[in-house]
DNA sequence: CCTGCATCTGACAACGTTGTCCAGGCTCTA
DNA sequence: TAGAGCCTGGACAACGTTGTCAGATGCAGG
């Protein structure tokens, strides 16, 4: 389509004079071509600030000026360039979230709700994923300060965050999300980690064991080194000394899980229950356990889907990723507002569902 | 902190007057307050647009002026504001993903599957969630449209996407994944849903089923729709009549699918099969037929975690989401590159995975 | 008919960056 | 040593928008 001015439309306008119109038609070879409000001006007739006016509906123009205005970005299918706005203006109404892996089911309703509050304050949500990498995680925020959203929800792969205080100094507000922010005071909203894997191995405990695994994620990372920590706590609460073959940490690859949970079901004193440090590491062990002759207990942290049709049910330790996304949202847009300044640590609780598995009794 | 250059710093300056200095350090009202390349180039002691090559790495600038730049670009807090390089550049190198319901597992492969492409062609992902709902996709994707992402992936809600002419006149590449694009030609990645479910339903017939139930979506939407009519294919193929009460298509909320599958298990004549349009409905079925006292066969469409685990495990025919981003994106890119002229439809194969429950035999 | 006021409109600068173009200083050669 | 040519650096305009301010217009009242 042609989108320069046809002769008829040009007579009507007034004042600009015919070079400059014609400059401005030039095909130019940016990219698009698209109409501007300068265009849109030119077609109705009118000045620039009017189309603008019209544009942002601001008050001061005539109907029938609004009308020939409207018509002419009808005709152009103008859209306002809300890049060159935000140049003018400030700020993006935009915000980041940097997270380790969207196709991780539990980032899902994390991310939904952080989208939803963005929503609810008209800003858009730019996200990207570190895939646990410090190195992608910085260099993910940094491009998203660059296109200056306000705001910057950060689930941490890293433990230095030092890179980001030019960029909180500058306005960016900034919260993390699921693990502390590494040496910088900064709003942190987290699950009850800790809190959460100490009553999930009690419950075990309860149930009357005492050889119980856990294998977790790499302990550099916080939820991994706080779960285990709680599960420390809940052993040594029962006075039962943990023998180092228990414990598992490393990458939560199905098969460096496999074998750690083959491992610490073999020997002469096998565990009698595994408690998992996340849902991935749940997912492989109830594989492993299904296979097995005798029956093993389980307690999981992190919920599962149909985690409660599977036999016998999983129990686990339940985070709300909905609303640790969106708390931490939440006080993003107060940070913007201003309402709130002093950082501060919010600790969600967990919630232990009994499905089965985790009231089985000890198999010796 | 303050930001402004101390008075030793701004000596070092050489042929911008004072007074201009001044103007632009003055303290002004705008959010932020950053550093940009003026503040560097004054206190480096350079032009702007040696700063500008610095940034870019851009040939032509001595080792000694680099040093001094970078300094300055260091004690200053400085990041370029990609806003106004987008303004100047024309290309935004993001790209805009409007999809249904970022929590939903389907959608966190598909669109950890776009983010990578995006990520390999060095440009940022903006998404949002339609929920479903038209309206609130057309606000989305002309949202960032108005951002000016280079392109667009949508996994489309409404059936009219003319609103998005001008933007693909404009030159914003635009991708449909999922579903097709109503009532204008454009590129469409879709997954082979008649077929999948076609092959599903005729693997139950295989079994000895006669009487199969179907539960899936609102007709409206155009996955649901093709699942149902491969169902009527493959039923109309055996020469099986299809009886009314055995096809149920709406809301995919638990309530109403719980209720839809348990009426057409009642009854004297109940169906011996069911066939589930689509992962949530699969889910809910499950949950209802581990209820029942006799066995029915279940085949269900789109794949689940631990689907494998459960007695049964359940037969589905899956369909690859990651294959459906990854398509969509490289076509995208191929679009922006200009390798890519006529829009095309393509269908992604589905693939059936038997486990167990869609073997079970005819209850009667 | 002029003044004063309210209303509507448009010219212009600015936002922060990059592309163009030119100036000044250097090296190299005749 | 002068001239040509290269290299480095900087002034300036432009990208598309919005805020400021002043000009134009219309109308009522003196």
């Amino acid at each position: 389509m042609d989108l320069r001015i046809p002769v008829d439309e040009q007579d009507r306008t007034r004042i600009v004079p015919e070079t400059i119109r014609r400059a401005d038609r030039s095909p130019h070879n940016r990219y698009g071509n698209r109409p501007t409000m300068k265009d849109v001006a030119a077609r109705a007739g009118v000045g620039l600030k009017t189309v603008s006016r019209v544009v942002n509906g601001e008050p001061g123009v005539t109907p029938e000026t609004e009308r020939r205005v409207q018509e002419a970005i009808e005709a152009l299918g103008f859209r306002r360039n809300d890049s060159a706005r935000v140049l003018r203006k400030g700020r993006t109404a935009s915000i980041g979230l940097v997270l380790e892996d969207l196709a991780d089911p539990f980032y899902g309703p994390l991310s939904r709700a952080v989208e939803e509050v963005a929503r609810a304050h008209g800003a858009l949500l730019i996200n990207g994923s570190s895939a646990e990498d410090p190195d992608r995680e910085q260099e993910l925020a940094l491009a998203l300060c660059a296109r200056r959203v306000d705001g910057l929800v950060v689930i941490p792969a890293g433990d230095d965050h030092r890179y980001l205080e030019p960029e909180i100094r500058a306005g960016v507000a900034t919260v993390f999300v699921d693990r502390p922010a590494g040496r910088i005071d900064a709003d942190v909203v987290l699950s009850d980690n800790y809190g959460g894997a100490r009553d999930g191995v009690a419950h075990l405990i309860a149930h009357g064991h005492r050889r119980i695994g856990f294998i977790g994620d790499m302990p550099r990372i916080h939820t991994a080194a706080e779960r285990l920590r709680g599960y420390r706590a809940a052993m040594e609460d029962a006075g039962i000394p943990v023998a180092d073959s228990w414990m598992s940490l490393g990458v939560t690859t199905p098969e460096r899980v496999r074998s750690a949970a083959e491992e610490m079901l073999s020997g002469p004193e096998p565990v009698t229950a595994i408690f998992t440090g996340n849902n991935r590491v749940t997912v492989t062990v109830i594989r492993v356990l299904a296979e097995q002759s005798r029956q093993v207990a389980l307690v999981g942290f992190d919920d599962l889907e149909l985690a409660d049709l599977l036999q016998p049910g999983v129990t686990v330790v339940a985070q709300d990723a909905a609303a640790l996304g969106r708390t931490a949202a939440e006080r993003l847009f107060r940070q913007l507002d201003g309402t709130l300044v002093t950082p501060e640590r919010i600790e969600l609780p967990t919630r232990l569902i009994t499905r089965g598995s985790g009231e089985l009794p000890p198999a010796d």
